[in-house]
DNA sequence: AATCGCCCTCAAACCGCTTTGGATGGCTCA
DNA sequence: TGAGCCATCCAAAGCGGTTTGAGGGCGATT
C-alpha cells in the first residue's frame, strides 16, 4: 500500500493524501479525516527511503564508536548514554544509527556519513584534549553535539557536559572536612577530558586547604575493576596509605573494595571511599542506601538531553552552539567516615 | 557532487558511470578506470537515500531494545554484543539501525520497521520461553536471526546460541568432581529462556550424580551485583550453607564475592565459585591468570556471528532457517577448590 | 452579471540513483 | 558485400514520496 494507490481508493490526487496526511493546512478538514481513516484501515505508513530522498532529511542521528584494539573506554557508560539518546530518537521518529569502526578509521566514518547523507547529525563521545573530531565535523559542516567538552578547542561547539571538576572538588572537601588528608586519587585515562577536569578539581581542594598533591597518591588508570584492584593494592602497600579513596567509576570502585578487603579494611570505618556514580541501570549503587558514598550524574539522562539538543539544532539551525553544564549530586553512603588516623 | 554531475563532467550518461562504478561487465574497462578516477578526485559518493530509494533495500539492520520500567536486562552484555554485530555491519557496509522503545511498544516497532522499510532484517535479543515476537516477524515477514533460543516456538527460525545447558553441566560436573555436594545455583531471571537452559544443565548434573536439587539453593533473580550479594548472603545464612557456588554471570558473581568476604571466606580455599563468563570488554576476568574459574564465551563474538548469519541470509534467501551452537569452554581459575566439609 | 478572492484540489517536476530496453558502430564471417 | 554479433553506451522509466505553481468552483462584492 503506497501514496498513489491510497489517493486512487479515495479519489484523489497523491498530493492532496500527502498534504492531508502531513497536516498542511490546505485541505479540508472534511476530507483530511477521511484520508485519515482510510491510511488507517489500509494500514498504511510511508516510505521512509522515499521520505527521506524527497526531504533531503535522513531523520537519522549517527554515533560513531570507534573499536579499539588497545582501550575498551567507551563501553560501560556507553550502554546507558545510548539508551537514553534512543528514547528521545524514538520520540521524535529520528533513528539512531551506530557506526562501530576501527579508531583509525573514525575520521573516514563521518565524512562517509556525510557525504553518504545517511544522519542529520552525530553525537561526539568520549572527547579528548584537543579532540580532532570538533574541526573535523566543523569543516565537514555536519550538526554535532559533544557529550563532554574538549579542553584546547578554540572553535565554539556544542556540548552537555557534567561538572567534572566541581563534583570532585566537593567530594575532596568532604573527605578533607572528615579529616582525611591522605586522599588518592583513581583516575580515568588522564588523555580524557572528563579525567583531566576530575584531576583538576581534586587538586584545587587539596590545595585550598594547603595540602600539596602528592604523584603517588595519584593514579590514572582504565575504569575496570581489574585496574582498580591494582592500583588500590599498589597504594595499601606504601608506608603511609591513604586513608581515603576517590574513584572515578563503580566498576573501579568495585576493584578498590576488594583491594581493601583483601587487607581486612571496611569500608566506611577503616577507610573511606568516594566514587563517581554514572546512575548505571545494570550497576546500581546499592538499593535504597547507597553502598558508596558518590557524585551522582545520571549518564542516561545525559543522553536524553544530549540527543535533545542536537534535535534541537537541526530543526532550528538559527542560533549559535548551545551549552549544558550539568551538576553532579553528592550523595552520602556508607562507605565513608572520620579519619581515624592522626 | 552527485552522479549526474560527475557524468557530465566525464562526458558520459549517468547510466555508464553508474555501471562502471558498480562493476558491471557492459562498460569497458579504460572508461571504467577512467570513471573511476574521476570519482575519488571528486569525492564522489553516491546519496545513500537514493540507492535505497532505487534499489528497495534499506542497507540496514535493526535492533529493538525494549526498555522496562522494571527490570534492566539486556543491558550488560548488550554493548559487546553491538560492538560484535557493528563490526560485520561496517565491514558489509550495512547501517546498524537501534531502536529503543517502551516494552510494551516493541510490536509496534517491529511492525513499524517492516512497513517504513528502514531495514532489511533484525536481530532478536533475550529470547524468553514462547516468544511472541518470532510468531509475529515470521507473519510480517522480516528476515531475523535471534540471538539465544525460545523454548516452546514450534516455527522454525535462524538462531545463533551458547550451549547454556551443557556450560552449566559441566561446571556443576566439575564441582560435583571437587567433591562438592551442596552447589548453590545463582541464576538469571528464569523467564528468559538462556536460564532456563542453565538450570536444566545443573539439575541433570545432579540427578546423574543422585542428588536431589534442594530449593533453598537455587534462585533466579537479575544479574546485578546487589542481586548477586543478597542471594548469596541468604544462602550462607542456612543452616548448612552451600560449599559452591554456580553463578550467572561476572556482575553477580562480584555480588557474591562481596558476600563471601563479609563472612571472611576466601574463595578458592574456604569455598568455590564458578561464573559464567561473557568475556565482556570492560569487566575483563583477571588480566592473565582468570580471577574466577569460568564457562567462558564471548558474546562479542557471537554478535559478530549473528550478524553475519543475517547478512548471509538477506543476499540469499534461498534454504531455510539457519542455527549455530556455540560451546562454552570451561577455564580455571582461583575461585574453586576441594570441598573441605565432609 | 461580471469580477474578485478564497478554499480546495491537482498535474507535474523533483530528489539521485538503478535498470530496462534500445541504439550505434565496428568487426567477423559467409 | 551484407548480414549478424558483440561491445559499448545512452535515453527514459521507474522507486515513492514532497512541493511548486496553477486552476476550478463558488460565494461575496460591486
Amino acid at each position: 500500500m503506497n501514496l498513489k494507490e491510497l489517493a486512487s481508493r479515495l479519489g484523489l490526487s497523491p498530493t492532496t493524501v500527502s498534504r492531508a496526511l502531513n497536516g498542511y493546512p490546505e485541505v479540508n478538514e472534511a476530507t483530511r479525516e477521511r484520508v485519515m481513516a482510510a491510511a488507517k484501515r489500509h494500514n498504511y505508513h510511508p516510505n521512509t527511503r522515499a521520505i527521506r530522498l524527497a526531504t533531503g532529511r535522513a531523520m537519522a542521528i549517527g554515533h560513531v564508536i570507534p573499536v579499539a584494539t588497545r582501550h575498551e573506554i567507551v563501553n560501560p557508560v556507553f550502554a546507558d548514554f545510548i539508551a537514553g539518546a534512543g528514547e528521545t530518537y524514538s520520540r521524535n521518529d529520528y533513528d539512531m544509527v551506530l557506526s562501530v569502526v576501527p579508531d583509525e578509521q573514525e575520521e573516514a566514518a563521518y565524512r562517509g556519513m556525510k557525504s553518504k547523507g545517511n544522519v542529520d547529525g552525530v553525537i561526539v563521545h568520549a572527547p579528548k584534549m584537543n579532540d580532532a573530531r570538533i574541526g573535523l565535523l566543523h569543516d565537514i559542516g555536519l550538526p554535532f553535539v559533544v557529550h563532554g567538552r574538549a579542553t584546547g578547542t578554540t572553535l565554539p561547539y556544542s556540548w552537555l557536559d557534567v561538572n567534572n571538576r566541581r563534583a570532585f572538588q566537593r567530594a575532596t572537601e568532604f573527605l578533607l572536612d572528615l579529616g582525611h588528608t591522605r586522599i588518592a586519587l583513581v583516575n580515568g585515562l588522564e588523555f580524557m577530558d572528563f579525567a583531566i577536569r576530575r584531576r583538576t578539581g581534586y587538586i584545587d581542594a587539596l590545595s585550598t586547604r594547603g595540602i600539596a598533591p602528592e604523584p603517588a597518591l595519584m593514579s590514572s588508570d582504565e575504569m575496570t575493576e581489574i585496574a582498580g584492584h591494582r592500583t588500590a593494592r599498589r597504594m595499601l602497600a606504601l608506608s603511609t596509605p591513604p586513608t581515603a579513596f576517590l574513584v572515578a567509576s563503580m566498576i573501579s570502585g568495585m576493584g578498590v573494595r576488594r583491594a581493601l578487603e583483601e587487607q581486612g579494611l571496611q569500608m566506611g570505618r577503616d577507610i573511606s571511599v568516594i566514587i563517581h556514580d554514572d546512575d548505571l541501570s545494570y550497576m546500581k549503587n546499592g538499593d535504597d542506601v547507597p553502598i558508596f558514598t558518590a557524585t551522582r550524574s545520571s549518564v542516561r539522562d545525559a543522553g536524553r538531553l544530549a540527543a535533545e539538543m542536537l534535535l534541537d539544532m537541526i530543526a532550528s539551525p538559527g542560533p549559535g552552539p548551545q551549552q549544558r553544564l550539568l551538576e553532579a549530586e553528592l550523595i552520602m553512603g556508607q562507605s565513608t567516615g572520620p579519619c581515624l588516623k592522626p
